[in-house]
DNA sequence: CTCTTGACCTAGAGTAGCTCCAGCCTGCTA
DNA sequence: TAGCAGGCTGGAGCTACTCTAGGTCAAGAG
């Protein structure tokens, strides 16, 4: 599979996936003959997996940490865990704070619509 | 009210505050006899709006456009409806992205905890 | 009355995380 | 054999901060 249609599967820009390469947030992804990178099963799933994490506030250092631990083998997975539990956590906060927000545009518009009917263009 | 007690109380970084004066973001803020920023309990007000609309991903471009709409007057009141409902219907997708993420993150961890359970370190 | 401390000021450099672009190579199709 | 699509690299540009250097000013300590 090669970059274009890795981008269609993981939801992230081609440009964005070239990136986390250079920035070594991937394993090494394969060459053909061309030089042209072909992306595995695996790949795939890594980059959607990483589409998640980014757009859900991951910072790429937790990400590069992240995936340097999955290269390093078993004996991380008890750290591999306790990061994706942190980040668990962080939805939650990240849940209240839409709710704030929600809240607080409510109360706003709320004026404002009382605003319009009170004064009709 | 000065900056330190405007960032604590909008809970933007003092940093930010002044680069959004810079951008435009914000009403004209008073100074004092020695140049110092003098806060207003509305600009409090209105910085914690612009807290809230960042933290929830409301782009600078749309939060400039809706502090010239309130500069300009009360025939905008109409399009900062339109604005703040917009927003109001990209909270609900964040919502779903986190859930996604959620779920994500509730099938890995699945699949590391039941690893760990079986290679009992 | 000078000295230090601390809060503030500005301009500008640095950072994260992309995104776009120029310039080049390759393979397929007509 | 020419043209075009799709890929490659290095590097510039962008957004939204964040930090730093170098300076002013006010108040309290010595």
């Amino acid at each position: 599979m090669r970059i274009r249609e890795a981008a269609e599967a993981s939801k992230l820009s081609i440009d964005t996936i070239r990136y986390y390469e250079k920035s070594g947030m991937l394993p090494k992804i394969a060459r053909n003959a061309t030089g042209q990178r072909e992306f595995s099963p695996d790949n795939i799933e890594w980059l959607t997996i990483l589409y998640w994490l980014r757009k859900t506030g991951m910072p790429m250092k937790a990400m590069r940490s992240y995936a340097q631990m999955v290269h390093a083998g078993d004996e991380t997975v008890g750290d591999r865990i306790a990061l994706l539990r942190d980040h668990q956590s962080r939805l939650i906060d990240r849940r209240a704070e839409l709710d704030r927000c929600d809240e607080i545009l409510r109360h706003k518009l709320a004026i404002y619509d009382q605003w319009e009917g009170e004064r009709p263009s």
